[in-house]
DNA sequence: ATAAAAATTTAGACAAAACTAAAAATTAAT
DNA sequence: ATTAATTTTTAGTTTTGTCTAAATTTTTAT
């Protein structure tokens, strides 16, 4: 697979986690920045290799093959991301770039070496789950700082949005993965929650309680 | 830069340090497994990006811009390989090609932080240098084990030759980077070496001690 | 049910990096 | 100094991945 293939698979991964049935053009190609006749192009030749089935117009899913090739890019995209947080002191808003590079590497034993060096993490630094080396996945319960019920401690355990501009914000709030949050007060009006984390009392917009993953 | 334009530029640094006054086209498509006339295309493109400087029929050089350019590269590549070697137990055989595409990875930052990591190494797991930040590289006196004076100690401070077979052989015969060697006698008729190695007295070929560093 | 809007695909073009075959320049041999 | 051999470059294709513009299909709205 190339780069380019690789991209695509990963991608057509995460929005077919969202959307199962079937995953659109244009919703690939706004995720890669790219054009929907390009990605139409790619589809076909995805779907030539075994790697996706695609009908045109009815949109398209990953074969087996190509289920776990992303599940492997994904893998390598999460162990590379542990790696540069907790080996070389990157924060964690800084890495997702960088691993969008690593994840193409191409050597299995490299990949395997690198998780036992790195001590087989379950989790990536975002709270995302990391595939083991057969492509199974740890299912992990867990809800949305939005759904949370009144008065009962949560832990935060993950991000739904992990742009940088969202870490860096809670960098400055000072949330971090682990940190306790219980809802004191709920305001119908917009969803604006009044949250305790590690017991200190804070506003947070809707916005930020659906980006936030407890448990 | 692309991989591609990386890769050339690499190859014309190595080539230039065994011939300084002008690096010949098939030596770089040798080097590449690539054409000659592919080669010229290339060196057309470098030159117009002002990394090499280049007369058609002439043979070619690095600008400042190059040779600061291949420098980084190596560094990175060496980096990479001692990581290899040093957290992930790799054998010094097995780093080289997954060195050749970890060192297209684009942030300085992860590649200081990596030096970081790694304690600033000054030699990569072959013997080979290490430029720093600025691309300066450490010199260093050697000679080759078939240059070596009889009944001298030496150390074993690089191999000229890393191939994978190569190497292999010498793990074999447990030669590695520290090993003593003490040149007994030389045999005239096909320079083959009676040299005791870590006082183990050895027989070695010519071509061997053509591609073992020694101080 | 029909028309309008949106999504998707096709057609044709382009840039990067490679190739083959042929032409041109340089170097080596007589 | 010519000729022959070697090296290098040019010319013309090919593959990959992208693009724009136009055509087609599907979905939505009236
Ligand atoms: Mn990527
Ligand atoms: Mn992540
Ligand atoms: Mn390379
Ligand atoms: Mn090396």
């Amino acid at each position: 697979m190339t780069i380019s293939e690789e991209n695509y698979i990963k991608v057509i991964y995460h929005l077919s986690l969202v959307s199962p049935k079937g995953v659109n053009t244009n919703a690939i190609a706004g995720m890669l920045e790219t054009k929907a006749s390009s990605v139409t192009d790619m589809l076909k030749k995805l779907s030539e290799k075994d790697l996706v089935s695609y009908q045109k117009y009815q949109g398209v899913s990953l074969t087996e093959n190509g289920l776990l090739s992303a599940k492997m890019i994904v893998r390598k995209h999460r162990l590379w991301e542990v790696f540069l947080v907790e080996k070389l002191a990157f924060n964690w808003d800084e890495v997702h770039e960088i691993a969008e590079e690593l994840e193409h590497i191409k050597s299995e034993a490299l990949i395997n070496k690198l998780d036992a060096f790195l001590g087989f993490p379950a989790f990536d630094p975002h709270g995302d789950p990391i595939p083991n080396e057969k492509g199974v996945i740890q299912k992990v319960n867990k809800l949305l700082l939005s759904e949370a019920e009144l008065n009962r401690e949560y832990f935060c355990i993950g991000v739904k949005d992990s742009s940088s501009e969202f870490l860096k914000y809670l960098d400055k709030q000072k949330i971090a993965l682990g940190s306790t949050f219980k809802v004191i007060e709920k305001e119908s009006f917009d969803d604006t929650l009044t949250v305790e984390v590690n017991s200190q009392e804070k506003i947070i917009s809707n916005k930020i309680a659906n980006n936030l993953y407890v448990q």
